[in-house]
DNA sequence: GTCTATACGCGGATAGAC
DNA sequence: GTCTATCCGCGTATAGAC
């Protein structure tokens, strides 16, 4: 399959009808434990109890519907950097980073999927869109110079988070332990003081 | 499809032929490239030169070669951990955060479905020698605790060295920079001295 | 160890009725 | 918006010759 140019990705949302909420709700689920590749339409369909041919009636492929769930993941990383920055820049960072923390551990299952797929990498980092919000989430969260150090900590930060709430030794924590220790950890990439 | 249970993960690394090998090899390729799902045996075939039906002499499914892929792997975090520990206790943590470090920029194309691919992660969690390798290693990272911060570091350093060298801001980072920056802030993260 | 040939189901996708 | 029915290709897997 081509799966689709990231640009559409970036694209302003659509209006969104219950039934292709439903879609792209049921796709996400199953995109986290299946992957990309292993979830098929049928999978999709079953979950929100309809037929394949109702899933194509809303999106007349699979690639559109991969693109609209990063769309939506996409957008929930900008709700928190617009939160963030309305908290004025003396606690940007900070807010950066509970935010985030907040983000990957509402979806935990989920953070694997869109940050290791490859379907869903491929798509995203030719889109621009994509590109300008994690740009603006890297100098949030290390400032505007861009050595390779400030650079550096931001791929490990966000790694980590991203990393971590899925990974077997956090499996039996529960979210209140992991938020914060996550936040209280996340500091010292960001040499923050505790 | 089924998708074998962990614990052949775990066993004794059976006589690998070369044809084996070549196939366990080229499939790792391909998992990083596709992932798991986005793999089909006739992908791993033309990879190599053959046809589908010599992969299946080989290996009598698709689960089997997943497996054979994650033991290999799973090898040389071991062979990273023997390595440390025969540095000395004095030595050991920072060894093993170089070794580490080392082995995921190998990879690093890799790294994303090592850690991040569904298929692979299910294998993983259920098999006990990847857990007590996995012990081994946040153990000799973190120390013998077993705290709730204790493990959340061991996940977060982990996570932030893999996803970081294959994370978009360090795309244009040569090897040499990628492994000094790494080693510095995964210093710092542990609290070693500089 | 590798090949050709083949079975069988599932995946994506479409047409047309209700 | 949803259905039934259908198409086609590819995926996994097996049999048997060289």
């Amino acid at each position: 399959m081509a799966y689709a140019s990231g640009a559409a990705i970036g694209q302003a949302v659509a209006s969104i009808t219950p039934a292709k909420a439903r879609i792209v709700s049921a796709a996400a689920g199953l995109f986290a434990e299946h992957g990309v590749g292993g979830t098929s339409l049928q999978m999709i369909a079953d979950a929100i109890g309809v037929t394949k041919a109702a899933v194509y009636h809303q999106y007349k492929s699979k690639d559109e519907i991969v693109v609209a769930v990063a769309r939506a993941e996409l957008a929930r990383v900008e709700t928190v950097l617009d939160a963030a920055a309305a908290s004025g820049p003396e606690q940007a960072r900070a807010a950066l980073l509970t935010g985030m923390v907040d983000l990957a551990i509402e979806r935990r299952r989920m953070e694997s999927t869109l940050t290791g797929d490859p379907v869903l990498n491929r798509a995203f980092s030719v889109d621009e869109h994509f590109r300008q919000v994690m740009d603006r989430l890297y100098r949030g969260l290390v400032g505007q110079d861009s050595t390779a150090e400030a650079r550096m900590a931001a791929a490990m930060l966000t790694a980590a988070i991203g990393g971590a709430v899925m990974h077997p030794l956090a499996q039996d924590l529960n979210d209140d332990v992991l938020r914060s220790q996550l936040v209280r950890l996340g500091r010292r990439f960001l040499e923050l003081p505790d």
